[in-house]
DNA sequence: AGCACGCCGACT
DNA sequence: GTCGGCGTGCTC
């Protein structure tokens, strides 16, 4: 036989290789291969086989050296939307499989799934304890874990401050404690008693539910607080009656722990989550209960949308205007849009969940393409909270905060209610300049300047990751006075606590949570009331329930006011409704309180005055008069290279050529990238927009 | 992406 | 005569 297979490489289309049928039997699509590949062997999957035909020259093909999988691994409807994205998105399919499999798949030698096990005492052991025989320190601190529990697994263990394999390696060697396979109980832990719906929510259900069988797409439509989650349980436990599979999809891990908490109370043990934060154990634990159809419910961020699921029956993508779903390296995807053709592949209907649409996907509900669904009401009769604007022009900021500002935090501060400050830089001053030549200190890498991070004592390019030691000459003075110039949540955090000395903050940014583990200390600590003041950067935007909240202040709205990105002023007009979002409670109306130099600015009173519904419709008018997406596709064709006019000199002849090929398509001139040179590399690109997506497609 | 090849300049 | 830096082209 002849098969077409993909192999993990950077070049397009398919390789063709000679299959012995005789040796190897005859692999189906899906089945993972070791083959020769230029100087090495390298893994591949089988994407479709012929049969020899009498005319086919096999003197030019190499043979499949090994056929790794009794069964497909990957799942055909996963293998059918990964051709599809391979042309969509122009990737090479080979890279998109290899990136669909858990990275044990990747290797060509993996333990069979490992089967989950435990520990217990041996009958030489417990009568050797009993007779009080001497343990080292550590061997005693492990078998006091089986105190009260016949079969430990692994978390029993994970609070011991040592190697604890190591001790327990050394008692299983001496006899007195045994390795047991434990059958996952998965007990269907009592599911929490649904909540009564209200109507909005019972209308949308249903009309979910109704479609259930065939391909449909909904949004979603729900403020703040309105109960988006209850409709999804409640689309789940219909299909579930049936053990259908449903795939949930986040925006990020800083998400999963809250979400998951909750489905696991109403669905138990049948959910499962996927994110970055788990060991690559773990993660193939799950992919594999995916596939083989263990897992009913799979909550997980964007790469789950790559998941084999063989009986998937709905797709739910929750905050689906989240900038998230947009992998912007390598393989550039939306996850979203992924889900919704694998939803249109599988026949099932997809849920769009956001209180701030995307304007795209509200362009597709006044297309007729999806339907929406609204939920207007809140569910635990909140009171809508205050926007306004501050203006800060010609104001001393202390630190970044007005007067007006500082006073409210203090007001909210005294009455013992929370206060959440929003500022979107990391790190404690965006620039460090000397004060005697006013030369700001630039990355040799980047067009970029050092941030300055005065825990680490060290200025860090967040563009390359170079980093100098504070102590380094500045090299542009004979004595260099470096000042650190701008403010970052690491300075306002400082900032804040001289001026709130007795109260409690919590940073939360990016350099703060580096595991998700310190991110739900956080979490806990928050809604324990154990923090009197929040500052993060957009971390604190993505959903989260404070519960305390009652003041938001946004430090600085103005950069994204005038950022060149078209899509900056929607992603404001989210963030802002997101963010005001978490403020209040029932009994506590929230506060917004947005520093500005633009108080006048037509977009932010829009947003503040009309809300996000007017402000969208407003939005998506100005982009079909701009010819802008939704209203056009666009593309672009990037260059990069370490000298500095290479990309732009190439990008000239590619407009050259493709002009000739067509009129269709509006082709720009080169343009270097908004950040030129960056890790030492030059790039620039050139943008194609065409009034339909099949035109640059 | 990795890897080999080939060209060129610099060195023992 | 040989080493290594990097630009180019190929992978069934």
């Amino acid at each position: 036989m002849i098969c077409d297979v993909a192999v993990s490489a950077p070049v397009r289309g398919l390789f063709s290789y000679a299959l012995d049928t005789e040796a190897l039997g005859r692999p189906v699509p899906g089945t993972r291969v070791w083959v020769p590949f230029g100087r090495g062997q390298r893994i591949g999957v089988i994407v479709s086989c012929r049969e020899r035909a009498s005319n086919d020259d096999l003197s030019t093909l190499k043979p499949i050296t090994e056929v790794l999988d009794e069964v497909p691994r990957v799942d055909p409807a996963v293998l059918a939307l990964a051709r599809w994205a391979a042309s969509y998105y122009h990737h090479p399919l080979g890279e998109i499989i290899a990136a669909t499999l858990p990275t044990v798949l990747r290797r060509r030698r993996w333990k069979a799934a490992p089967e989950e096990h435990g520990w217990r005492l041996t009958e030489t052991g417990r009568r050797t304890l009993a007779q009080d025989a001497a343990l080292g320190h550590r061997q005693q601190r492990v078998i006091e874990c089986f105190e009260g529990a016949e079969v430990c697994e692994h978390p029993a263990f994970e609070d011991l401050d040592f190697d604890w394999r190591a001790a327990l390696r050394r008692l299983v060697r001496r006899g007195w404690v045994e390795r047991v396979a434990t059958i996952e109980a998965s007990p269907d832990s009592p599911a929490a008693s649904p909540v009564e719906l209200n109507a909005e929510q019972r209308l949308a259900t249903d009309a979910v539910v109704n479609a259930l069988g065939s391909f449909a797409a909904f949004v979603l439509h729900g403020v703040t607080g309105s109960g988006k989650t209850e409709v999804y349980f409640e689309c789940i436990e219909q299909c579930l009656r049936n053990s259908n599979q449903v795939l949930v999809l986040v925006p990020e891990i800083a998400l999963t722990g809250q979400l998951v908490a909750r489905f696991r109370e109403r669905f138990g043990a049948r959910v499962q989550a996927l994110h970055s934060g788990l060991s690559d154990r773990q993660r193939a634990l799950t992919w594999l209960d995916c596939t083989a159809g263990r897992c009913e419910v799979l909550i997980g961020t964007r790469s789950a949308v790559w998941v084999g699921l063989p009986r998937l029956k709905l797709i739910i993508v929750d905050e689906e205007h989240d900038a998230s779903y947009k992998q912007q390296d390598g393989f550039r995807y939306s996850a979203r849009d992924v889900a919704i053709m694998r939803a249109r592949m599988s026949a099932v209907p997809v849920v769009l969940g956001s209180a701030t649409p995307a304007l795209e996907t509200l362009a597709n509900v006044e297309r007729g393409k999806y339907t929406r669904l609204r939920l207007t009401r809140r569910a635990l009769a909140q009171s809508v909270p205050s926007i306004e604007p501050l203006d800060v022009r010609g104001h001393q900021l202390e630190g970044g905060l007005g007067e007006t500002l500082l006073n409210a935090m203090a007001a909210h501060l005294e009455r013992g209610e929370q206060v959440m400050l929003f500022l979107n830089r990391r790190g404690y001053a965006p620039l460090l300049m000397c004060r005697n030549c006013g030369e700001p200190r630039r990355c040799e890498s980047c067009d970029a300047y050092y941030v300055f991070h005065k825990g680490l004592d060290v200025a860090r390019c967040h563009h390359c990751g170079r980093q100098i030691s504070m102590r380094r000459p500045a090299g542009c003075c004979e004595q260099p006075d470096i000042a650190p110039i701008g403010l970052g949540t690491e300075r306002l955090e400082e900032v804040v606590a001289t001026r709130f000395p007795t109260h409690r903050i919590c940073r939360m940014d990016r350099d703060t949570v580096r595991h998700a583990a310190a991110l739900d200390d956080m979490l806990d600590d928050i809604a324990a009331g154990r923090v009197d003041i929040l500052i993060g950067t957009q971390m604190v935007a993505k959903g989260f329930d404070f519960g305390a909240i009652t003041l938001v202040g946004i430090v600085d709205a103005d950069s994204r006011l005038y950022a060149l990105d078209f899509r900056a002023e929607e992603r404001l007009a989210q963030l802002l409704i997101q963010v005001a979002g978490r403020a209040g409670r029932a009994d506590k109306p929230g506060r917004v309180l947005i520093q500005t130099h633009q108080p006048g600015h037509p977009v932010l009173r829009r947003i503040i005055e009309q809300g996000y519904d007017v402000y969208a419709e407003t939005a998506l008018a100005e982009r079909a008069e701009a010819a802008l997406p939704p209203f056009v596709a666009m593309a672009i064709i990037r260059a990069e290279s370490n000298r500095s006019d290479r990309p732009l000199g190439f990008l000239g002849a590619v407009r050259q050529s493709l002009a000739s090929l067509t009129d269709t398509v509006d082709i720009s001139y080169p343009i270097p990238a908004l950040m030129e040179r960056r890790a030492g590399r030059y790039r620039a690109l050139i943008v194609l927009s065409a009034p339909q997506r099949s035109s640059i497609g």
